[in-house]
RNA sequence: GCCAGUUUAGCUCAGUGGUAGAGCAACGGUUUUGUAAACCGUCGGUCGUCGGUUCAAAUCCGACAACUGGCUCCA
């Protein structure tokens, strides 16, 4: 079950990726090491709030740190800031700049620090009848014994432990980019501040350059172009959000990654499996995913009889009016044995009745992973040792039912199709099959020109045992020490993540980088010495004894959803040959007899071969064809005109690389073959 | 789910209370062509949905939906 195919949302293309707030403490090594952009930036933080609060004097702040592409910091304050706000703000920040005040650093004792907060003095201009109340709680954070600074420029102080640049003048170049809202600390459960996102560079050449990045990425964004070249649409009306159709175009695409897949998990030992959408919930329960996870699975389809119908709401009846005569504690008419035994009668009647619900008809999940099924199948039969490695993959489409704010074209998706496989298998086994599956993955990365990736190897915490983990220290050591000495071995470039295990399991999340240097998560791999148990599933040992085989999840590819959304943005759109969805486009220039016939032969032949060809014979000028294959992102177009018919020659005309000349005919059909058969980048 | 923004023709977008517009695409015709756009015409919209204010609503107000940017979540 690799259950994170799709983790954290991409970053997109205007946006900043926060940095993981106040819970990780940067320590002020950490600091020490900041870059001079992110000096810059954090800097630009300061004086942003110093703008904020000559506007809006009653403004509070809690963190204002760089990011990734920039800087934010997160306000409290009555006025909603709106991006017509920016202009004013930037107005007041560009005086600030212009003024080249120092950042001036001043060390405190944690009492003075306390007392200015007190009086409202510490992200602000000058003292304030309301306290500064999130640096009060910062000021709470910082361990004892480490110091305590503020850093001033002009009238504004803010508690900070730096480093910044030497004065307000040194930020060359800054924007504010957008507004969001952000919980306290991130913690659902804090008050929502205003989140204004800025960016800031040394100089106005080099924030020139992010922004015109940052429209490159948006002419990339897989939503446009995938409704641009047919490949997906998303009905919401009749089909719902986050369920991709995938359209002729984009069907081409899935189909040639299956097929790649296929042939690379058939040479791999693979054997192919499929499995229905659905299961009883039993299955859920076995698993251990409901009922913890029963909030991102499709509520379930109920099949009751008729009878089973009424006495359902019978029971639903009689549960309401249990709930509404819920006991109420009464201290001063009952002992407390008295209350106790109410509430727990009360509790055991909600409990029993919710159970007879329960118990009436049958109950089907929607699949939200495919594991199971494959453990049902190793279960089907009765298996020895020689039976492992059991390499069991399919293509298979889960739903799950993520929130309507974290639906995202087809980065995140309420139906996908992984690129799934289980291998059972022995711990003997485990470092070979282990090895194999990051081949896999190494081969896969070089058909797609993938150059930079990373794997995230995320591993156990000792607390964490018997909680977030299943208990079984020795299992989580061997299988951590295994795939570590794996990983070294095969020279894969790799960091290591404590305390972000599956709970069953070590687990290896890979990232890639696009062609324009966006970070996708695109795959997962996953150890699982922990749901076969569940699940009973044994195998013969050569002692004679039952033994419970290791688990591996492994899904190369991804979902379909999430690998075509990247591949989309990697090639923006201009697909490698074996890939496009329109592999050839035969263009006439004229349409008499002679030259159609001729045209005609050569597209059939690319047909009889395979090859995705379409012809444009029509009388639009050779000029328009041409601006309208290109449009297409057409790979390959073959011009045939007189000159061409005469000599037995096709004119070779290469997607965005323009014109190839001549050549006869058989050699371009034979070149165009076997580039597809290739699958030449 | 939370905060904010957006939603006008298939696509990109204009239209700030008074009879819904442009370009591209599509369709019909004319054109017969050598490497990124020939010409003419036609079709196309209950302005996201529902409700309210008004003599009059794409435009103002409210609710809902979807999308987008973040937040939270992601077994």
């Amino acid at each position: 079950m690799p259950e994170e195919i799709q983790p954290t949302p991409v970053a997109s293309p205007s946006q900043l990726q926060p940095q993981p707030e106040a819970a990780q403490r940067k320590t002020l090594d950490d600091r020490a090491k900041m870059t001079e952009l992110e000096r810059i930036r954090h800097s630009c933080a300061h004086v942003l709030a110093t703008a904020i609060l000559r506007l809006w004097p009653d403004a509070q702040f809690a963190y204002g740190p760089p990011v990734e592409n920039g800087f934010y910091y997160d306000v409290e304050l009555a006025h909603r800031i709106a991006p017509e706000d920016f202009e004013k703000i930037e107005a007041e920040m560009k005086k600030e700049t212009k003024a080249n005040n120092t950042f001036e650093k001043i060390v405190v004792t944690r009492e003075q620090a306390i007392a200015d907060a007190q009086a409202g003095r510490l992200g602000a201009l000058g003292a304030r009848p309301v306290a500064s109340k999130f640096k009060l709680d910062l000021l709470n954070s910082i361990p004892e014994g480490e110091p305590i600074s503020y850093y001033k420029n002009g009238d504004f102080i803010d508690l900070c432990a730096g480093p910044h640049v030497m004065r307000t003048g040194n930020i060359g170049a800054f924007k504010l980019t957008t507004v969001a809202s952000a919980y306290y600390k991130g913690d659902e459960k804090n008050p929502q501040l205003q989140r204004i996102y800025g960016t800031a560079f040394k100089n106005k050449t080099e924030m020139e350059a992010y922004f015109t990045m940052i429209e490159e990425a948006k002419r990339r964004d897989h939503r446009k172009i995938g409704a641009e070249m047919g490949l997906f649409a998303i009905d919401n009306d009749y089909v719902g959000p986050g369920m991709p159709l995938w359209l002729p175009n984009g069907t081409v695409l899935v189909e040639e990654l299956e097929k790649l897949a296929k042939e690379s998990e058939f040479q791999a030992g693979y054997v192919r499996v499929r499995t229905p959408h659905l299961a009883r919930e039993k299955m859920y329960r076995t698993s251990g995913h409901l009922p913890y996870y029963a909030d991102s699975m499709f509520p379930p389809i109920e099949l009751l009889e008729p009878a089973d119908r009424d006495k359902k709401v019978e029971l639903q009846a009689k549960l309401e009016e249990v709930q509404k005569n819920a006991p109420q504690f009464d201290e001063e008419n009952a002992s407390e044995e008295a209350n106790v035994a109410a509430s727990r009668e009360h509790n055991a009647r909600m409990y029993e009745l919710n159970h007879q619900i329960n118990a009436l008809g049958e109950r089907y999940y929607l699949k939200a992973m495919n594991c199971p099924h494959h453990h049902r199948i190793f279960a089907a039969e009765p298996r020895s040792y020689r039976d492992l490695p059991l390499r069991l993959a399919e293509y298979g489409t889960c739903y799950r039912y993520e929130q309507s704010g974290e639906l995202f074209g087809l980065m995140r998706v309420r139906s996908l199709n992984m690129n799934d496989a289980h291998i059972y298998c022995t711990e003997e086994q485990f470092a070979d099959e282990f090895r194999a599956v990051n081949e896999m993955y190494l081969k896969y990365f070089k058909i797609f020109g993938l150059e930079k990736y990373q794997m995230r190897f995320s591993t156990h915490s000792a607390e964490g045992l018997g909680k977030k983990y299943v208990n079984e220290p020795e299992l989580w050591k061997k299988t951590e020490d295994m795939v570590r000495r794996v990983l070294v071995e095969s020279g894969i470039n790799f960091v290591e993540v404590a305390n972000e295990a599956a709970f069953y399991g070590p687990k290896i999340d890979v990232q890639v980088w696009s062609a324009i240097g966006r970070e996708f998560t695109i795959a997962t791999n996953q150890v699982d010495f922990a749901v076969p148990a569940k699940f009973g599933l044994v195998y013969k040992d050569r002692d004679n004894t039952l033994k419970t085989p290791l688990c591996i999840h492994r899904a190369p590819l991804g979902t379909h959803e999430r690998f075509i959304g990247f591949l989309i943005e990697h090639y923006a759109g201009n697909f490698p040959i074996w890939l496009a969805p329109e592999q050839v486009r035969v263009l006439t220039i004229g349409d008499d007899e002679p030259l159609l016939a001729y045209a005609r032969a050569i597209s059939s032949e690319l047909r009889a071969n395979f090859v995705r060809v379409v012809n444009d014979f029509g009388s639009d000028p050779i000029k328009a064809k041409i601006a309208n294959a290109e449009h297409a992102k057409v790979h390959t177009m073959l011009v045939i005109g007189g000159r061409d018919l005469e000599a037995g020659n096709v004119s070779v005309r290469l997607h965005s690389k323009g014109p190839q000349g001549a050549k006869p005919k058989a050699e371009a059909v034979a070149e165009i073959v076997a580039a597809i058969r290739e699958r030449r980048a």
